[in-house]
Parts: structure tokens; C-alpha cells; sequence
RNA sequence: GGGGGGUUAGCUCAGCGGUAGAGCGCCUGCUUUACACGCAGGUGGUCGCAGGUUCGAUCCCUGCACCCCCCACCA
């Protein structure tokens, strides 16, 4: 019998020295959970773990008993998210799959910790989006929408709206998402239409909004207009024509420098810089426009007209830029229309018309060519694209309405200013202040049959009335029947009133008073412009409120490096890998991959690993389980004694949660996710576990001291399951269930914060000393080329450098010689023959039968030669007196022992060589 | 043209003034009575390059290289 002779007796004495300090009920659970008599099969979990044995079931369960809903009195605290809503297009990417998973784990956390919770579901029209899907579905059967009407149309649309909605919201149920179904919202539904219609009405009365022909960006595949932030611009190499105008009177005439050649056709003018000297014999002559033969001015204009560049002459084209239009505007200018809102060549074009804008170009160009009149060089330029069918806008002159923009900004940018909103992370803000700064007037209507239609009605004789009710007569004439605009609203129009248009506003409902202002809004920083700076200009101006306090702004989801997307075949659906993983293991994934940057990379690895970690949980529940076997664990848990190893775990259990709050606090899921994970996984199940195996199993411990541990075990397994439901509520609740009896009831269980449980770093030390020790031990029979099962011998120095745990560590010698497999634990110096080391600052000796392999040798000169390297940039380090001088006098303290510990290993280390 | 971000282990990414971490991968063992979706041990990094600040820099500053993104009426 090799064992330690008073290992137990010294292990039974540091138990009872190691009692709770804080005996009353410091626990979260107000009750004890593990129900006495709840029936034995009830406590059992299947052997295999099956996420979609039980995942919907759970979900029916908690919806069914109204958990997402909000509960308590109006007025108390509460917590409040409305959804980004959805487009009804299709179905959810990973990416959506990504923030909604984000919100769910803010959702169910504060929920937890008490709060009244309220997350918000919806989904948005998408009118242009949508419109394009229905239109290509139509174009498979060879309808063209016209053909359909603009009814028979929309009728459609909704019907696929319904559709699509049916698909988004069983995506988002699958994936666990608490969402208050009882509240879900559409963005076409009648009152959320009313709002839009009201804040329409009211921008109107108060000026803000205003009709007029512009030139705006124009699809000439959608044929419609769409806002500056729908057009995405792309270098392209094209040419750049250079085409020779005559002037009466001037030989050479005048050339101009485009990349459009065929606006050409609509030109008015040609413009020079009043003060260029290379073009002011071209003053006040006129040219001839080519092809056409029609005269136009050459006027002076210091604001197109930049001296430095080109030609010096600009031809101006009203109807085809937005620069020339203003430069139209100061000159009185006529505009010519020669491409027509399909993209073809207006009657105005001539010869040309009817031909599409680039053949038209094509002829353009060799036409001037022939007559030598053009020449062409290669040349890089920005082209804008639709940001929905990726067609090259065309700049078109049309009538469209506008909201006048920076009397809205100010306010909004205020507020960020003055910390009213956050961005998380902040780095947004500059973002934000930048594209605030610079913001130019939106164009909203679009050319659409699927949308908001925009309330102005105009009667017979040309009085545009805009009110909210439809009006019978003109206000102004009497006269009857008005006719509606035909235009719809932007999109974007009624998603910046999301957060209380949901909410019932401009009634003041209810929900309004109880839930508006939301808390924190979380969403893709890709929409940053598009949405989440109108939501807060449309919140402050029509609420007097910031819609929300904090945004939390994430990255892009890519997959392998590479952005999602079809035609890379690398979209992940999300359905599929609840399928292949379960929902737990890909929220916990996604959950796992969130970071402060652009990009959030998810790999399928990086699921198994998920995946993985639920199997672990579940079978050190089942561990956990069979440990207690039905029995009744006792409430008063503080009035205990513990054991060391006990004591650490619950130590660690506290840190793990309180790191978990913190990072939750930071918006911080990868860390938050991390810290849970390393605590069940390589603390209470690599380490407790395996501790405690030998009293549970009653070859060790007294009755009373494996009663200690199941209790110990449960709070691990309690606490650990509430700690990760917000990121696996699912496996979290099913095994809840098993071990409390008391199903469903886990989303709405208190939500540990590490604040029941003290830190205790003596146990601490100690363990983390004996988990050291073990491995040292391990690695030792592997340098000696021993099996795993070979005993070693052990001495540890009661003059070890750490003297107090050298003598400590014997409170915990059964453990050490379980695990590590000695059979001879000795406090003594070690003997000559034996290896020594130091290991967190014990010094030891090992001994192990000598094996036949010694593959040892050259671990041991690598240690070495660590050691040596690492005492020398810490040596001298020591000789540097400015470093002793100015660093912290904690950093040198710690530069010395570490020194002192070094030395120590090299010395020990040199002698086992021997 | 303006602005922002990135460059850390084979891969995907954390960290950020006191000489580096995770997951996956890889190598070696292992029917240890919760788990092979496992256990134990291990391999692997001049922290993009060059300067500067500092007692000390992967971390702060400057410059450079390469990559990515956003904004902009670059005829």
C-alpha cells in the first residue's frame, strides 16, 4: 500500500476548513430544483443525444405557456428589441440566421436576469426586391407584368408574400428565436400603412417633402428611379471618346472629352470656364451640334467647368446629369430626353430612336469616327450598377418626390453625439457622422406597383392634394374624381418607422407608451445608411425620441473567407445544418464566430466542434444524473463542507459566469461563448469529473462527503445549463427538464451572474497545482517512453519555493495519486536517483521503471534550452537598471520570481539528467 | 479623390504595453465503468516589412507593401 498514510485524514480536515463563508442560500435557485420524488425514468437521458428528438417540442412548449411574451407590470423593467425585419423574398441565409441568433441570446439572457423581455418579430415588403422575384417568376412563364396588371399583379404578390412568410417564421422558430408571435408585423399590414401614410402627410405639411423633376439615378431594367444608396458603383474599363464640335468661326472647333457619347444626341450647350485662356476664343460663339446639326450656345460656367482638366469644354446634356441639369438650371437651358425609361432612344434621338442606349453608343461612335470627328481612348472609370439586377443606371430627368434631408439629420446626429445612441462597436460612429455630414436629399418614389402607394392625389384640374383619408373631391375646386399617384414609397420609407410603427404608433397604444423606445437594435452594419440612420432621423423627428439607445452593428458572415453567395455555391441554409448539427450547435457556432470586425467567418468545422461540445454537455449531465440517482440533493448547499476540489470547480463556476455577464455586457457572444465552453468542458468535466470519480463511486469518501459532491455536481450542471441556454436553449431546456422535472421552465429560471459564489483562490492554487503536478507526471512517462498505466513515483520538497502549498498539497494527496497514477507520494526531498523538476513552484522528484524507449533525451534538452533562453532575456533584463528603476515594482517582483523559478528548473532538470 | 478595416500556429480567428491563445487539423498513445462527437500527451508562431517612442512593443506612433470595405455629381 503505497498511498500517502494521512493523505485522508489531512483531505478531511482541509474539507471542513473549507466551508462556504456566506452560509445563507447564496444560490441563485430560490428552490432546490432536483425534485426528490420526481420519478426515476423521468431523470434519465437517452444514451444518444438527438437535437431533433426534442427541439420543436420546446419550442411549442415555451410558446404555448406565452414565455415570449413579455410578463409583469407595465412600467417595470423591461427589455425591448424590434427585429430587422426580413425581406419577404425568399427564405433566411446564415447570415440572417446570425443576428437573429445574437438577439435570441440578448433576448433570453434579460430575460433571465428578470427583465421583461420583448423581441418583435416581422417582415418587410421589399417592393423593389420582391417585385423583381415575382417578375421573374412571371418571365419563366412568359408573362410580362403589364400583360397581368397592375392588380391581377400585386395579388400575386401578396400571395408569395404569405408564402415566404410562412418559410421566415419556421426558420426562425426552428432556430430557437423568442420571439413574441402574438406581435408579429408586416410592413404593408393596414396600421403600419397608416403610419406610413401619416408621416407622409406630415412631412408634406411641414415642407420636408416635395415633388419636381430631377435627374435621379434610373434603372432602365426595373424602370424606375431608386435613391443614391441603391446604386452600387464599379470600377470598369471603358473608353474615352473624344468628340469635335465645329464652331462658326473657329477652325478646330471645340472638342469635348465623355464617356457617353450617346448623350451626345441631348446635348444644349457646351460649357467653358469663363477664366480659361486655352477656350476663351470659343466665348459666346455657338457650335454645331454633330450628327444632329442643331446649334447650341457655348456658355461660361465656373462651377461645371474645371480649368485643370480635359479639354476645358464640357458638353452639357440636362436631361442625362445630374451636373449638367444644374448647370441647365443656372443657364435656362432646355433638356432633351433622347433615353427613354426602358433604356431605349427617345424620338428625340432621331435616326436613333427606339435603338437600347449601348447599340445606340455603337453607332454613335463609328458614325463620328467615319466623319473624323472621334477618337477613343482605353480608360477606367466609376460605373453605378443597380443594386438589384446590377444594370448600369442611367441619370434620367423625371418627376419625383424628395425628402428634404438635413433639417432631419441635425437632430439625429446630436443624439449620437451626446451619447443619447451608442454604436457598438463605437468605431461606427465616425461612419455615421461622416455619411451624416454629406447627406443629400432622398428620392422616394419609385416606379413600382408593389409597395406603399404615395397619398397625393391630383383632380382635374392639376391640384395635388396629399392627405391621409382619400379624398372625394379636390379641397381646393370641388371638382371629382381625383386621381391617386401611381407611385410607390422606397422601401426603406416605412423600415425607418419599424420600431413604432410596430408598435401601433402614431396611435398612442398600449405598446407604444409601454415599449417605445426599444433598448438595443442589432443588425448588419450594410445597412447602416439605408436604415438604421433614417430609423433614428424618423424616431427623433416624429417621436421626439431615439428609437433605440444602443446599436449593436456586426459583421458580414462569410464562409471559408469568401462571401456568401449563389453563384460561389457556398450558402449555407440554415435549415440544413439545424439539420445536420442541430439548432443548439449552429447557434452556438455563430454564437462562437461573432467578433468586433467586418467579417464574421463561419466554418462547418467550426459546427462539429458545436455539435461536439452539446454531446459533451448532455453526457456529463447523464453523468451527472446517474451520480445523484434520484436522490435528494441538499438545499443547503453553503452549510456544507466542501472538499478542495469542490471548492475550485465552484470557484471556477463563478468566474465562468461572471466572465459570461461581462461579455454579454460587451456584446462580446465569441468571448462570452468561449468562457462557458472552456468551463464545462476542460474544468468541470476534464477536471471535477474525473476528481470526484472515485468518492461517487464509493471506493473512496465517506457518505457524507459524496453527498457533498452530488450537491457540488448539480449546481455545476444547474448553473452551467442556465449559463448556456441563452446559446443552446433547446438542449439546455431538455436537460433541465430531466434533471429538475420541471419542464419548460428553464428559459425563465435566474440567470447566474457569479455573484452567489465567491471566488476562492486558495483552492484555486491548490488545484491548479495538482492539475499541473498530474500532467507533469504524464508528460514525464512520456519522455520516458513509459504507458500510460506505468506508476510513478512521487516526491514533492517541503522546501519547495511555494513551502505553504508544498505542505497544502497533501490535504488533496488521494486525488493526485488517483489521477496521476502514483503509488508513492512522499513529502521529502527526492532522492538522488530520482528526476526532478519544479512545477508550480513545488519542487519534485519522479521516478518511473526505466523503459526500453528513451525518447525522452531530447524533450529534455529542448526544456532546457528553453529555460536557458528565457533566463537570459529575464537576466538580463535584471542587469538593465533603467528596468529596475522605471518598470512597476510589481513587474520586477514578478521578473525576479519568475528568475528565481527558472533557476530552480534548471537545476533540477540538470540534476534528473545526470 | 476621401474615409475605414485587415495582415498573429497548416486553416478560421481571438488577444493587444511585461517575449503569445482557442477551435479545427496534424503526430503519439489509450475498450480509464458520461462521452471515440471521447481521454491523455505532443507538434506547430523572428505576431506583414522598415523605422520611432518606451526600462520593455505583437500591442502605441510614422512610413511602406499587399488585401478588403464604404463614401464621392473623376466631364
Amino acid at each position: 500500500m503505497g498511498r500517502f498514510a494521512t493523505g485522508k485524514k489531512i483531505e478531511r480536515r482541509a474539507a471542513v476548513f473549507a466551508i462556504y463563508e456566506r452560509p445563507a442560500t447564496p444560490f441563485f435557485m430560490p428552490e432546490n430544483p432536483l425534485v426528490t420524488e420526481s420519478e426515476d425514468s423521468a431523470r434519465k437521458l437517452p444514451k444518444t443525444f438527438e437535437p431533433g428528438s426534442f427541439e420543436e417540442r420546446w419550442y411549442s412548449v415555451w410558446e404555448t405557456e406565452g414565455r415570449f411574451q413579455p410578463s409583469g407590470a407595465p412600467g417595470s423593467p423591461r427589455f425591448v428589441m424590434v427585429i430587422p425585419p426580413p425581406n419577404v423574398t425568399g427564405k433566411l441565409h446564415i447570415g440572417h440566421a446570425y443576428g437573429r441568433t445574437v438577439e435570441d441570446i440578448l433576448a433570453r439572457w434579460k430575460r433571465m436576469l428578470g427583465l421583461r423581455v420583448l423581441w418583435v418579430p416581422g417582415t418587410d415588403h421589399a417592393g423593389i426586391a420582391t417585385q423583381m422575384v415575382i417578375e421573374r417568376q412571371l418571365a419563366k412563364q412568359g408573362i410580362d407584368r403589364r400583360e397581368l396588371g397592375r392588380e391581377k399583379f400585386v395579388e400575386r404578390v401578396w400571395a408569395w408574400k404569405r408564402e415566404a412568410k410562412d418559410t421566415i417564421q419556421t426558420q426562425m422558430k426552428r432556430l430557437g428565436c423568442s420571439l413574441d408571435w402574438t406581435r408579429e408585423r408586416f410592413t404593408m399590414d393596414p396600421d403600419l400603412s397608416r403610419a406610413v401614410r401619416h408621416v407622409f402627410v406630415r412631412l408634406y405639411e411641414q415642407g420636408l417633402i416635395y415633388r419636381g423633376r430631377y435627374v435621379v439615378n434610373w434603372c432602365p431594367r426595373c424602370e424606375t428611379a431608386v435613391s443614391d444608396l441603391e446604386v452600387v458603383h464599379r470600377e470598369t474599363d471603358g473608353s474615352l471618346f473624344k468628340i469635335r464640335y465645329d464652331v462658326a468661326g473657329v477652325p478646330g472647333g471645340a472638342t469635348v472629352a465623355t464617356t457617353r457619347p450617346e448623350t451626345m444626341l441631348g446635348d444644349t450647350a457646351l460649357a467653358i470656364h469663363p477664366e480659361d485662356l486655352r477656350t476663351s476664343k470659343l466665348a459666346g460663339r455657338t457650335a454645331i451640334l454633330p450628327i444632329v446639326g442643331r446649334e447650341i450656345p457655348i456658355v461660361e460656367d465656373a462651377i461645371l467647368v474645371n480649368r485643370e482638366f480635359g479639354t476645358g469644354v464640357v458638353k452639357v446634356t440636362p436631361a442625362h446629369d445630374a451636373n449638367d441639369f444644374a448647370m441647365g438650371k443656372r443657364h435656362d437651358l432646355p433638356a432633351a430626353v433622347v433615353i427613354g425609361p426602358n433604356g431605349r432612344m427617345t424620338a428625340d434621338a432621331g435616326e436613333y430612336a427606339g435603338l437600347d442606349r449601348f447599340e445606340a453608343r455603337k453607332q454613335i461612335v463609328t458614325r463620328l469616327t467615319d466623319e473624323g470627328r472621334l477618337t477613343a481612348e482605353p480608360y477606367r472609370n466609376s460605373v453605378g450598377h443597380c443594386q438589384r439586377c446590377d444594370t448600369v443606371i442611367e441619370p434620367y430627368l423625371s418627376e419625383q418626390w424628395f425628402v428634404k434631408i438635413a433639417p432631419l439629420a441635425q437632430p439625429a446626429v446630436r443624439a449620437v453625439e451626446d451619447g443619447t445612441i451608442r454604436f457598438v462597436p463605437e468605431s461606427w460612429t465616425k461612419t455615421y457622422f461622416e455619411w451624416m455630414k454629406n447627406i443629400h436629399d432622398w428620392c422616394i418614389s419609385r416606379q413600382l406597383w408593389w409597395g406603399h402607394r404615395i397619398p397625393a392625389f391630383t383632380c382635374p384640374n392639376g391640384h395635388v392634394t396629399v392627405s391621409e383619408e382619400d379624398p372625394a373631391a379636390c379641397p381646393t375646386c370641388a371638382a371629382a374624381p381625383l386621381e391617386q399617384d401611381t407611385d410607390v414609397l422606397d422601401t426603406w420609407f416605412s423600415s425607418q418607422l419599424w420600431p413604432f410603427s410596430v408598435f401601433g404608433w402614431p396611435e398612442k397604444t398600449e405598446d407604444f407608451l409601454d415599449f417605445y423606445p426599444t433598448d438595443v437594435l442589432v443588425t448588419g452594419y450594410d445597412i447602416l445608411f439605408f436604415w438604421v440612420a433614417r430609423m433614428i432621423m424618423a424616431g427623433l423627428h416624429f417621436t421626439g425620441e431615439a428609437p433605440f439607445s444602443t446599436v449593436h452593428l456586426h459583421g458580414l458572415v462569410r464562409i471559408g473567407g469568401e462571401k456568401m453567395s449563389k453563384t460561389r455555391g457556398n450558402v449555407i441554409d440554415p435549415l440544413e445544418a439545424i439539420a445536420e448539427f442541430g439548432a443548439d450547435a449552429v447557434r452556438f457556432t455563430l454564437a462562437s464566430a461573432a467578433s468586433s470586425g467586418a467579417t464574421v467567418s463561419v466554418e462547418r468545422g467550426r459546427m462539429a466542434g458545436s455539435r461536439n461540445f452539446a454531446t459533451k454537455l448532455w453526457n456529463a449531465a447523464r453523468f451527472t444524473l446517474s451520480a445523484l440517482d434520484g436522490r435528494t440533493v441538499p438545499t443547503e448547499l453553503a452549510s456544507r463542507a466542501l472538499s478542495l476540489p469542490g471548492r475550485w470547480v465552484l470557484s471556477r463556476l463563478s468566474g465562468a459566469a461572471r466572465d459570461v455577464n461581462r461579455h454579454l455586457s460587451g456584446f462580446r457572444f465569441d468571448e462570452a461563448a468561449s468562457s462557458i465552453y472552456a468551463f464545462v468542458w476542460h474544468e468541470l468535466c476534464d477536471a471535477y469529473l474525473e476528481m470526484v470519480k472515485p468518492v461517487l463511486s464509493g471506493r473512496e469518501g465517506t457518505e457524507e462527503e459524496r453527498e457533498s459532491v452530488r450537491g457540488v455536481l448539480s449546481r455545476c450542471l444547474l448553473d452551467s445549463l442556465a449559463l448556456l441556454h441563452p446559446f443552446m436553449p433547446f438542449l439546455t431546456e431538455e436537460i433541465w427538464d430531466k434533471a429538475t422535472g420541471r419542464p419548460g421552465t428553464l428559459i425563465v429560471a435566474p440567470f447566474p451572474t457569479g455573484e452567489a459564489l465567491r471566488t476562492d483562490s486558495e483552492a484555486e492554487h491548490v488545484i491548479e497545482a495538482v492539475r499541473a503536478l498530474i500532467t507533469r507526471v504524464r508528460n514525464y512517462r512520456g519522455e520516458r517512453g513509459a504507458t500510460p498505466t506505468e506508476p510513478v513515483e512521487l516526491w514533492v520538497a517541503p522546501d519547495s519555493p511555494d513551502r505553504e502549498l508544498a505542505s497544502g498539497i497533501f490535504a488533496v494527496a488521494p486525488l493526485l495519486q488517483h489521477l496521476g497514477r502514483i503509488p508513492q507520494l512522499r513529502l521529502e526531498a527526492p532522492p538522488a536517483s530520482a528526476f526532478r523538476d519544479v512545477v508550480a513552484g513545488l519542487s519534485v522528484g519522479l521516478r518511473v521503471k526505466e523503459s526500453a524507449s528513451e525518447s525522452g533525451g531530447a524533450r529534455l534538452e529542448k526544456a532546457l534550452s528553453d529555460i536557458e533562453q528565457e533566463y537570459e532575456g529575464l537576466s538580463s533584463k535584471m542587469r538593465n537598471p533603467s528596468f529596475v528603476d522605471k518598470a512597476p515594482p510589481a513587474v520586477v517582483e514578478k521578473t525576479r520570481r519568475r528568475l528565481l523559478e527558472l533557476e530552480e528548473r534548471r537545476a533540477a532538470l540538470s540534476g534528473g539528467r545526470a
